[in-house]
DNA sequence: GTGGTCTAGACCACA
DNA sequence: GTGGTCTAGACCACG
């Protein structure tokens, strides 16, 4: 059993980076805001945010131009995968939290379709 | 945005025990294992056992002996109760998560079928 | 025309790195010396050497073991294509080199081939 | 062990002249663009250029008439000198190379000949 | 301004 | 011991 299993702090930022870019939050060939920047923002130090972004240029997410900033990738089949990828990755994720819970997959799938069909009855009221 | 998420490590294993409970793994009326055996099996020092044990204890979910050990509550409605909650929580982080990926509840739920589905076909295929 | 074109630090270790593996220098499954140790006989910050063995990690040249230290792959085939680029490229600046000299391709071989029949002959009288 | 390899620019700057002179582009006698020429296409500045030519006066590579500018000297003997050494010193450096891969003198020369080879099958497709 | 490199020194986790 | 992460601050190159 392993406590305490901290995730570097350059990886969160990655991977909010990714997601940021799989939802369309950043479009491609927009420019992130600048390393100082983002160090400020996440309150991190500046080698920090630039090991990230290293890594996401190596992952093609990001592609640099030296004096002018980091921009998003154009490549759209990278985007889409990786989203498809990251989806994935969180159902399993779902299925499994369920089962520790008790429920088998197609149970899950009920507790999910119960809870929506509660939330969308509340939410006929809101409008 | 928090980094550090250090859950203290007794409430590590109190989420599991409880999860053990209200998966059946653990039924009501079941003796734990000792303190030390926890101890072992957690590898973590026995006061961290033990600071678990009675915050379970004042939640309801044990109780005490005295000189027999810790048992699991009889109080099916606490631990449906709990389930339910668990349950809800899950589903709820899920949306949440597939929200951060740009998916809306329905489609997140669309993909959680179409995960489903396509794991029974593979699933054929093995019995 | 660029100048100072100051290849990084820790490029230069990677490089040399690669050659020792290529060469046999260091065998496949070999331990590298350790972080600390490669910082003090490059007379380098130990960050910098880090930075070099993660990229040869990334590339596939090492491997980490948490704890032990790093260690050359066993890949033989990412070894032998690598070194089988590595030629192509000498040979490519050679052949520039020469040119830039005024010397064709063909002329360029016939001076190697002139330079090392030179060095037979001397080399001759040495044994 | 040097990192470092801050080769002065003026240095850079006769480098690329005597090679000029030794490849024949600037031919004996021919002279040499202005000083401030020189310094724009080197994006350097005039004092730079003017102690490389300095150098190559003092090298008898150049000479100067007062008021006309730099020539290229006529002592063809020095030239084909120069070359003679500026060659032998590409194959050195080449074959030092090739010896850090691990290949010694003849196998780098099978290597050289393998690529010329190859190049020229594939050159003449293209014709 | 931008990003890139490097250092010195700290603290953590694994074994 | 090992490697991994993070910081604070310096200096460089590009534009």
């Amino acid at each position: 059993m392993e406590f305490k299993d901290n995730v570097p702090i350059y990886l969160q930022i990655e991977q909010r980076l990714i997601k940021q870019i799989v939802q369309g939050q950043l479009q491609a060939g927009d420019r992130l805001p600048s390393v100082r920047k983002l160090a400020v923002t996440e309150t991190v130090n500046v080698n920090t945010v630039q090991r990230a972004l290293r890594d996401l240029n190596m992952q093609g997410f990001i592609y640099t131009k030296r004096g002018e900033g980091n921009f998003v990738t154009d490549d759209q089949d990278l985007i889409a995968d990786t989203k498809e990828q990251l989806i994935k990755q969180a159902v399993t994720d779902f299925l499994k939290e369920m089962q520790g819970l008790g429920l088998e997959h197609r149970s899950a799938q009920a507790a999910l379709e119960n809870y929506l069909r509660k939330e969308e009855q509340d939410g006929d009221s809101e409008h």
